[in-house]
DNA sequence: CGTCTTTGACCCGCGC
DNA sequence: GCGCGGGTCAAAGACG
């Protein structure tokens, strides 16, 4: 597989969209020209279809992003889950939650370009799923950040792209187009 | 040669 | 306690 590919031409943007900055949360950029890698023939402009359909869920959820397009294609839900882990190994049980956010995405790619640098770490069958879970970790120094990336086998269009943890730096890149479609969400916040 | 992926082993929590 | 499933580690290999 090949690295991310540095070409990136958003237009640049002044304003961040609400959602992703209320979570100071990666931003998904919801644009897969940059998918360079072939695992479906991107031989079309690189869209793929997954504008046409983008969804977001998580097993628990704290937050929900919805949003329906009136043509009824472009569904966005979103939702945010809280992840407890141990901050140390030892006797110091503090278990801290790392918020978890999970987009689902209709996409004939697996890894969808957020602007973020990651490195794979693993990889792992999942249960009632012929589709592999990737496990990969933001490699800016110091950011500690998470992304699990899961196609479903009942939908193969479907990924499901689950973030856990902040990123505590900006991303190289412009976040133009996930902006865009973040305009057309709406936020809905349940608390469990 | 540095960076990233692959992949089996290992660890841990949970249910039985 | 044991087995299973999910998550992570780390050595080895691939690649630019």
């Amino acid at each position: 597989m090949e690295n991310y590919s540095p070409i990136f031409h958003y237009s640049p943007s002044p304003t961040i969209s609400s959602a992703a900055a209320a979570y100071n949360s990666p931003m998904l950029l919801i644009n897969n020209e940059l998918q360079s890698h072939n695992k479906a023939n991107t031989s079309n402009n690189g869209v793929l279809g997954l504008m046409s359909s983008v969804k977001l869920a998580a097993p628990t959820s704290d937050i929900v992003i919805n949003s329906n397009h009136s043509q009824g294609r472009s569904n966005f839900v979103g939702t945010e889950t809280h992840h407890e882990v141990k901050s140390d190994k030892k006797n110091t049980e503090k278990k801290i939650r790392k918020p978890k956010f999970a987009f689902q995405t209709r996409s004939q790619v697996d890894i969808l370009d957020d602007g973020y640098r990651w490195r794979k770490y693993g990889q792992k069958a999942v249960k009632n799923n012929k589709f592999p879970r990737s496990y990969y970790r933001c490699t800016y120094q110091g950011c500690n950040v998470k992304k699990q990336v899961q196609r479903l086998s009942k939908d193969e269009e479907i990924v499901v792209t689950t973030y856990e943890g902040m990123h505590s730096h900006a991303t190289e890149k412009s976040t133009d187009n996930f902006e865009h479609i973040l305009s057309q969400m709406q936020i809905y916040t349940t608390s469990y």
